[in-house]
DNA sequence: ATTAGTGTAATATATAACTAGTACACGAAT
DNA sequence: ATTCGTGTACTAGTTATATATTACACTAAT
């Protein structure tokens, strides 16, 4: 039985990507916005499993594909610490910038868009809702 | 064992998506961009497995879930048919295109990237390549 | 030394996606 | 009626994801 008595999900999850590589995007997100200060302490895993309500193992495993990317010091004993190597911040910046304007533009292809196109509606959308 | 004597990958797939997901989008994609033609026939399910190298029953997943779309008529016995709505066709054109700028929004914003840097960096791009 | 708070590891279970193989059902041509 | 090319259905088995649970290991504070 899956979810009996088992947690609450605080966080929305979508269901066509794995939680957490969904975890670790969120994360780099927070990151990137300054929302996770470079050399501060992150939560423990169980104190995140709680608050996003998944296993205390997939937490683990998203801490471990932070730290492999070079965004994270994980001190065992102590906890898991944002990298203070700003430079490292920087390049992640840069690379997820590219990773996104790829996928979008090989997406616009792959379905017969113009890119003239795509960006005119893209600017219509104000991002003030 | 799996892929013991197996099909060979014949298509590109990535990894973090269903594979029948990716043949939905490719096949969408073929229909806007008029390479399929409306109430063209399609392959048969035992042809088109092989050509991308999947299992039959994942091709079937996709013919179904294409006709549930509203984007293919099928007909037992005699084969899958692009649908001969134009409408229709339109109607997904206009979806793809929401869904496409939406989630490209989304990920911009939970990346803390501005529209206008990405536009910018966006038009940089060649598609000449 | 003990304790509390960390990360880490291991085993078992559940589910979805995919593959493999086989069999059945329908329609058209012969 | 038979055959061929269709779509469809079913059972079984593998892999990846995620959960559940328990146990272990390191660090700091007491």
């Amino acid at each position: 039985m899956v979810g009996e008595g088992g947690y609450e999900m605080t966080q929305d999850f979508t269901r066509d990507k794995p939680i957490y590589s969904q975890l670790v995007d969120l994360i780099c997100g927070d990151i990137l916005k300054g929302n996770l200060q470079p050399g501060g302490k992150m939560q423990s895993v169980r104190e995140y499993s709680l608050e996003v309500g998944v296993n205390v193992n997939t937490v683990q495993r998203v801490y471990k594909e932070l730290e492999s990317m070079g965004l994270t010091d994980t001190k065992r004993g102590q906890g898991t610490f944002i990298t203070t190597d700003k430079a490292r911040i920087s390049q992640l910046r840069e690379d997820m910038k590219i990773e996104l304007i790829n996928q979008f533009l090989q997406s616009i292809s792959a379905f017969g868009f113009s890119k003239e196109e795509i960006v005119q509606s893209l600017l219509r959308k104000d991002g003030t809702k």
